[in-house]
Parts: C-alpha cells; structure tokens; sequence
DNA sequence: AGAGTCACG
DNA sequence: GACGTACGTGACTCTG
C-alpha cells in the first residue's frame, strides 16, 4: 500500500455505509419494487444519502478521496475476546438482508470506492484509514453519527452527521461523552454498552464514568488507584469489575492497524458514469431518483414502465442466445487481467472449475471458467496435455495456456474479496478444488442451492435440468468430450479449444440461473432459509469433509477375509438344499429355486413377473423351519457387508491422508436432510453385531477420541411440539421413557414392569405417526393382523387427538398451497398431492412426514452452521453428520469441554427464532472408535 | 438403465 | 369399494 498516493491539501470521506443502511432501512416506509416485490427501500434511502452527500459537499469542503466502507459478515475478532459481544443482537430483518448486496451495487453505480474485511468491523477500517490518511496530512471526515467512531476525533478528523447535517468536532464530543476524545475509551470501557453487550462497569453510567476519569485523569490510574474512591459501592465495583472493565476496554477501542490492501490513489472522487448510474436506477426502479440525478448529469431519464418490467424479470437484459463461439480463450496474462477488471467492475463473477475427475480431494485443476454476463464467458486452460498421453503418462503441457501459478496469483485477490460475490453451482466443489490451491473462495452464492431454497421437492437441482427448466437451454454433455465407459478421457486430454465451448457455457448458463433466481428470492419467502440454512453449510460441509475420518484398513480387510470364506460355507451349503448350484445373489434365480423347484409357499411375483425374495418373505420362510432361506439370509447379510462395507470402504481411503473423505449432498433430500456419497458414511452398519464390528474400523487419531452427541428422539419431540400434544411434550419435560408412556396411556397398563412386547409396540406406532401411519403399513411392521393395527391407531388417536388434526391440516395445507413448511419455513413442494390412485396415499403421508423430518433436518443444520466458530478455541475437529449425530475428533484432554460445548450448541440450536414446547436433549458418547462412541 | 435388495436415521 | 401403502436416503448386484 501506498501512503504517499495521500497527503497535504487532501480531504477523505469516510463513508460509514453499514450505518447508513440501518438508518435508511428504519427511517423509510418498507418499499418493494414494482415488477417483482424485491424489497428496496433501505436501498432507495442508501442511494439518496449517498447522492446528497456527493452533491452537497461540493465546493471548498469537498472530499478530493472517498470510500465508503461496510460491515462484512460473520463475527470479528471481538467475539473472540468476548463471546458474548453483540450475542444478542437479533438477526436483521428478513426484508432487509437482500438489500445488503444491493447497497454494495448501489456505490458501484455510482462510481464510488467500497471497503469491508471479514473478522473487522467498519469501525475498525474507518480507524485504520482515518489514521493513515490524517498522518499523511490529509484532512478525515468520517460521515457517521456512531458515538463508537467519536473516539477517533481530533487533530484534523472530524465526523458528520448527513442526516443531522452536523458537524461532530471536538467540542460535540465533549457534549456526549463530558470528556475529550481521547479519553472516550476510557468512558465507555466503564458506561458498558448494553446495546452491543460491552459489559463495563455496573451501575456506572456515561456521566459517572466521566466524572471520574476527570478525576483521575484516565482509566489506569482509575484503575490502579481505585482504593480511594470514596462511595464504598463504587469502590467496591471497581475493584471486583476491574478485568471485565479491561476486556471492555478492548471491545470498544478501535483497531487502528486493521490489515488491509489498498491504495487511497483509488479512492479519487472521480464524476460517477451516467449509463452506469442509470441503468442501476432504473434496474431498481427508482423513478424520481432517476429523474433528478438524469437532470443534474443533462442526460434525459430513462423510461421505466409502470408493468412488471421485463427487464428487471430477466435480470436487466433480455434473453441473450446461447452461442459458443462469444465464448472467449483466455491464454495470455493480459487477457486474464482484463477479465479481473471486468468483474470488480460488476461486483460478481460466476466461477466454475474444470478438472480431471469428481473426487475433489484428488483430482486436479484443469482450468478456470468466468462469466458477468449473460452470453460473455471466458474458459481459461491452465494445465491441459499435449496428445493422447501414453504408458508414461505423455505429461506435455499444451501450448498457450497461462502457468497454473501466475493466473492463481491474478486470480486469487478476486476470488477471496468479500466484496466481490462469487457465484457457482455446486461451488462447494470448487471451493474444495481451489482450497487445495491455496484459494479461500469467499463470498459465495449457489444456484443449485438458491433453486432448493425456491424449488425443494419439486425437481432435482442439477445444472441439466435447471438450464432445460429455467433458460429453455440443453447444455453440451461433457460425454461427447469425455466419451463413457473404457475409452473414457479426462478434461485435461480434451482439446483446448473443445473445452472452451463446454466449460465457458457453465459459466454462462450459471450466470443466467442465478440472475433469474437470486432476485426471486424475497417473493418466495425462502431468504431467510437460503442465507442461514443452505448457503452458510457450504463452507462447513467443505471443511468437514475435508477433514476426513481415519479408517483402519487391515480391520476392515480381516473382515473382508472372514465374510469370504464364511460365503463360500454358506453357498456349498445352500446349493446342496438346493439340490443344484445356482447364483445365490441373483433374487430370480433364487425365486425360481423357491417356489418353482420346491414349491414352498408364499410365491409373490412383482410387476416384472420375478418373485419376490426380500427379508420379509425369507424370515417367513425361515421361521417355518426352511433352513434354504434361513442360509440365504445369512448369506445375503454378510454379502452386503462385505461388498459395500469392508471391501468398498478400503478404496474409498485416500493414500495421501490415510482418511475416508465422504461428499454431502446439500440439496439432496427433499425434507432438507443431507446426504452422504462416495461413500455414503451415513449407512454404516450398527443394527446387528456382524455390522457393528465395521464401525470399529473407523478410528481416531493417536492421541484423539472420536465424540459422538446425537438428538434423542428429535422427531417425536417436534411432532408433540408442531401437533401440540400435551401429554407427549410433559413427558419429555419430565425426561420420561416416551415409548411406555405410550403403551400406558393406550393400553392402561403401568409403566412399571411394564411387558417389553406392549412397550415395542407402542414405539412402532409412535414412528408409523411420523411417516403417516396406516393400518396396513403398522400391521406389516409388528406382524399382526390388520385389524389389529388399525384398531391400535384408532385407540391412538382417540388419546392423543392432536395427532389427527396435525395430519388432517397437513394434508389440507399442503392441498391448498402445494407446499409444506418446517418450523424454520423451509418449504417443500408437494406436487402430487392431488393425485388420483394408489399416489395419494404416498404423497399424503409424504407431506405429514416433510415437517417433521424437515425440522429435524433444520435444527441440526442451525447446529453444525453455528459449530465452527463454538469450538474454534478448542483443539476438536467436526468430521460426520448422520441426520441426527456430529461425530467429532478430539484430543483426550478436551472431551469434556468439547462435549458441554457441542451440546449446548446442539439443544439450543433452536433459538432464537424458534421457541420449542419441548426440551432437546442430546446424548453424548466417546471412544477410540464409532462403535465404542456410539 | 432399472429393478431388487438392504444398510442407515 | 378398491386401490397399494409406512418417511427419507445411497450402493451394490444382477439382468436385459
């Protein structure tokens, strides 16, 4: 940075653009934009604030620099001195945050400077430029009201007001604080704020505290000194307060050496572009705004239509074509910089990566791909080979790409800007690949994540089916690159100038999506859902599976071993039942044997004309004495052991880490559960003894336990909460067994000694409530007649008649909506529930679990969003998710501190938008492995 | 590629 | 009155 591009008979604004946002957003009436109901209010008020103060400060007293200068998201150093700084700030309010962005487009347009840092707040920036600029020799204004600022006045800084249109100098802050700037520090170190929870001194106010700073002359000697103070109470305060007043200290002083890149050269006050400033208006329909700004430029205004604007619909151009040869190859460094200067002139870029496989811990960068613009997109080749490769691997870079390192060293201040917002779908792979890189990719938006926000349950969210959807556009398959099966390549042989057209089209269509998505947001009520319960996962699901758990692989491959030669036992033995060999895994040959060959009863075929040959129909069999089938199930059990778990397992371990590193699929389910591919860590056995034996595969480091905390009963404690059935949620208060209070209150027997059979039963009935019980389906389950069951529910609903009015508006709701919703106002589409035939009754039941389930699904993502920073402090590392389970690695030494930590994270994952009738309780277990943690 | 089966919450 | 059925996933194997 430079000091020197400042100085002497210069004069700096500091804009405090945080604090005109709030002040605008609570000053003004809510207003939406026409075309779309987008909220923009905060925004209109932004953009008058900022243009009065450009225009009002012309002459002598006219800035020659300024920047304005934000918040950025996410917790600050404070936090980590004080946890409880500003904790109880509420989240802002739902129709405020899709403005934030807008804000930061707003200063664009109008050619202005902006600054923020993630882990600094504003304040901290405007100190640290405010004392740079003012040691150069310039002149600071620091356009702020923030009594948090005044502590920086003095010596040629001073703060203006621009809704008071007041000048705050010295003599104003000795008005507030009733002492001098420079001892404003020690003023509220002592008043305490209770606003930003700065606890301070209690009982001692803003005038008390100056009285006695006036006194003692500051807040050590105060300190120090404070043995002599006269009222025993204040006396008292001091002295027992003393290392609280400290760590105030600390909050409220400002840091004046905020790390931060710039060049003040940049903050020239420079005429904002007429084109830029209007089309930005008129995007955001700000008629009188537009016309007045239009007039002063002498341009004539721009005509905004009173119908919901096509241009805003489509994000501000009409359709663009697809055509691949716009699409730009980027090889040298000057190309690539002009790309650079176009997205920090736009604010945003949709960033895809190109690589040579999809394990994204593993495979390797091949190139880049950019997009601003609808129709505009660049594909930068960075490391593809020069020909086919042969048996030594043929390793010869292809000419004219950029040396991977440059265009990283080009890229990578773009990618990590907090200003610039980078868009990707899927991007938490390319937040993976790019971290391998040494690229911290921030801040991101998703389009695969912003359509599960709008669109959950309604179609899957791959980059495919969204273009078919949404731009009417079949992208090119990367198999007529890549060719399939053998004869298969990798992205790094496909000729660069074939790349360009397939990858630059992601980019572009990527753009197009998030465009049209992003401003449809707000009218789908799902911001608050997208911005705290999809978008915030991405960096911690990345981070978790990059993490990775230990797998012990001669565990797994003695048991490998085991199952083999236990197989081949079975299989001599179940074809001498048989009286003939035949494939023992291939259900229709084993149906034939069964019902065919020996004519046992029970032969069922499906629709494929097979019968049918599953657990149900061999217990059956087995527990007529037909040893055959028995074998079949033993066979069958050990056969899926082995071939998804004790053989799969081991080539899922990466070489380099030792470790198994499992992909979550964010927008997977449609309840808003994970899923857990490659491999899928969430199905790993513990129901029979033989599985369980798998989970000790998974172990911790030397040194390290594995911790596993897991919601009890999370889903009937919601259903009793969201049904509001009075008897379930006391019994969870009194921590009761739930399953034979059940029993007890249908069949009116005790719970005490209470026959184990009765209390089996009544936990069946309390899952089959949750999936949307039938009578049918309970009678499957218990193996007892239909009428038995049935006559189960209906005792069941006659003592907790909540229940049925929960399912009845369940289904009414979701008729009339078409959706569901959690606690949390996730929405899940229920397209089909108007269905005719046998698929009514699976979406009815479908849309009674949604909530349910869903909620679940919330509540323990509030959790894992909230974990980094909880145990930050602590030496614990978050590895797994199993719907209702985190697993932990931690060293020995901090279980019991991780744990209270984890746990209280996790029951209080709620708050504080949800207040739940029942309390969550989570269970917590250690050990050297997941079967022992379990 | 789809069906069948089975592992989990 | 008859459909057919527990809710949500992913991986593996066989088969056409």
């Amino acid at each position: 940075m430079s000091e020197n591009s400042i100085g002497r008979g210069h004069h700096i604004h500091l804009i405090d653009g945080s604090g005109f946002i709030f002040r605008a957003y609570h000053a003004l009436p809510p207003l939406t934009r026409k075309s779309d109901g987008l909220p923009v209010g905060a925004v209109s008020g932004f953009c008058n604030m900022l243009y009065k103060m450009v225009e009002d400060q012309k002459g002598s007293d006219a800035p020659t620099h300024l920047v304005v200068v934000f918040d950025a998201k996410g917790k600050t150093f404070r936090s980590d001195i004080y946890p409880e700084y500003k904790a109880n700030r509420p989240p802002a309010p739902e129709d405020l945050v899709p403005q934030f962005p807008l804000t930061r487009d707003a200063t664009r347009a109008f050619g202005l400077a902006q600054i923020e840092k993630t882990g600094f707040e504003a304040d901290d920036i405007i100190a640290t430029l405010a004392v740079q600029a003012r040691d150069a020799g310039a002149r600071v204004t620091i356009v702020s009201s923030d009594k948090d600022l005044m502590q920086l006045v003095g010596d040629g800084v001073e703060m203006y007001d621009a809704m008071k249109n007041k000048r705050i100098g010295r003599e104003q802050v000795e008005e507030k604080f009733g002492v001098g700037p420079e001892r404003v520090i020690d003023v509220q170190s002592l008043a305490g704020d209770s606003v930003d929870n700065v606890p301070g001194a209690p009982g001692i106010g803003i005038k008390t505290a100056a009285l006695l700073i006036n006194d003692y002359g500051d807040l050590d000697s105060l300190l120090s000194r404070a043995e002599e103070i006269k009222q025993p109470k204040r006396r008292q305060t001091l002295i027992e307060k003393a290392d609280q007043i400290r760590i105030s200290r600390d909050l409220v002083t400002l840091k004046q050496d905020t790390p931060l890149e710039f060049d003040f050269s940049d903050y020239e006050v420079k005429a904002p572009d007429a084109d830029t400033v209007l089309k930005f208006l008129t995007e955001m329909e700000f008629r009188t705004m537009s016309a007045r700004i239009a007039s002063k430029l002498g341009v004539d205004a721009p005509a905004i239509p009173d119908a919901p604007s096509a241009v805003v619909a489509a994000g501000a151009m009409p359709d663009v074509p697809f055509d691949p040869d716009k699409y730009e190859c980027v090889r040298d460094l000057g190309a690539l910089k002009s790309w650079v200067d176009k997205i920090y002139a736009r604010g945003y870029v949709a960033f895809d990566t190109e690589t040579t496989g999809l394990n994204e811990m593993v495979v390797d960068l091949v190139g880049i791909c950019l997009s601003v613009e609808p129709g505009e997109a660049c594909y930068i080749p960075l490391t593809h080979k020069d020909g086919e490769g042969d048996l030594f691997g043929g390793d010869n870079l292809a000419e004219g790409q950029i040396p991977l390192e440059q265009a990283l060293e080009i890229l990578r201040p773009v990618l990590q800007d907090p200003s610039i917002m980078k868009i990707g779908q899927n991007i938490k792979y390319d937040t993976k690949i790019m971290a391998r890189y040494d690229v911290a990719i921030a801040p991101v938006d998703d389009t695969m994540l912003l359509s599960y926000a709008q669109h959950g349950g309604l179609h899957n969210h791959g980059m495919d089916a969204l273009a078919e959807r949404y731009l009417d556009h079949k992208p090119i398959s990367i198999k007529t690159l890549l060719g399939t099966g053998k004869s298969a390549i990798t992205f790094d042989r496909v000729p660069i100038v074939d790349a360009v057209k397939y990858a630059a089209e992601d980019a572009d269509i990527t753009l197009r999506l998030w465009q049209k998505f992003k401003p449809q947001l707000h009218a789908a009520g799902v911001t608050q859902v997208y911005e705290t319960l999809e978008r915030p996962l991405i960096p911690v699901l990345a981070n978790m599976e990059m993490n990775g758990i230990k797998v012990d692989r001669d565990h797994l491959s003695r048991m490998s071993n085991n199952f083999a030669q236990k197989m081949a036992g079975l299989e001599t033995e179940i074809h001498e039942l048989a009286g003939q060999e035949f494939n023992v895994g291939s259900p229709k040959q084993l149906g034939e044997i069964l019902f065919d060959k020996l004519e046992l009863p029970g032969g069922k075929k499906g629709k494929t004309g097979a019968y049918s040959t599953g657990v149900d129909i061999l217990e059956d069999l087995a527990a007529e004495g037909n040893d055959l089938p028995a074998r079949v199930l033993d066979w069958r059990q050990m056969s899926k052991l082995k071939s998804t778990y004790t053989d799969a397992l081991q080539t899922h371990i990466n070489p380099d880490t030792g470790r198994v590193h499992t992909s979550y699929v964010i927008s997977g389910a449609s309840t808003g559960r994970l899923a857990s591919t490659d491999p899928n860590l969430q199905n790993i056995p513990v129901r029979s003894d033989a599985g369980r034996q798998i989970r000790e595969a998974f172990v911790a480091d030397a040194g390290n336990v594995l911790l596993s905390l897991d919601y009890s009963q999370i889903e009937l404690r919601i259903l009793a909460h969201i049904a509001e059935i009075d008897a379930l949620k006391q019994a969870f208060y009194e921590g009761q067994d739930i399953h034979a209070l059940t029993a007890s209150q249908m069949f009116d027997v005790p719970i005490e000694g209470m026959d184990p059979m009765i209390r089996r039963q009544a936990k069946a009935i309390n899952f089959g409530v949750i999936y949307g019980i039938s009578g049918f389906g309970l009678a499957r389950n218990l193996r007892i007649p239909r009428k038995e069951a049935q006559s189960f529910i209906d005792t069941y609903f006659e003592r907790f008649p909540g229940i049925r009015t929960y399912m009845d508006k369940t289904v009414e709701f979701a008729k009339q909506h078409k959706y569901v919703e959690t606690l949390f106002g996730r929405k899940i589409h229920t397209a089909n529930i108007d269905a005719k035939g046998p698929q009514a009754g699976f979406s009815k039941r479908a849309a009674i679990n949604a909530p349910i389930q869903g909620t679940a699904a919330d509540v323990i993502r509030r959790a894992m969003v909230r974990m980094p920073a909880a145990i930050a402090h602590l030496p614990a590392k978050m590895l797994l998710q199993v719907h209702d389970e985190l697993i932990f690695e931690v060293p020995k030494e901090a279980v019991a501190e991780t744990t209270e930590v984890v746990r209280g994270v996790m029951e209080n994952a709620c708050e504080p938008v949800v207040k739940l009738d029942v309390p969550l309780v989570v269970d917590a277990g250690t050990g050297a492995n997941w079967a022992e943690a379990h």
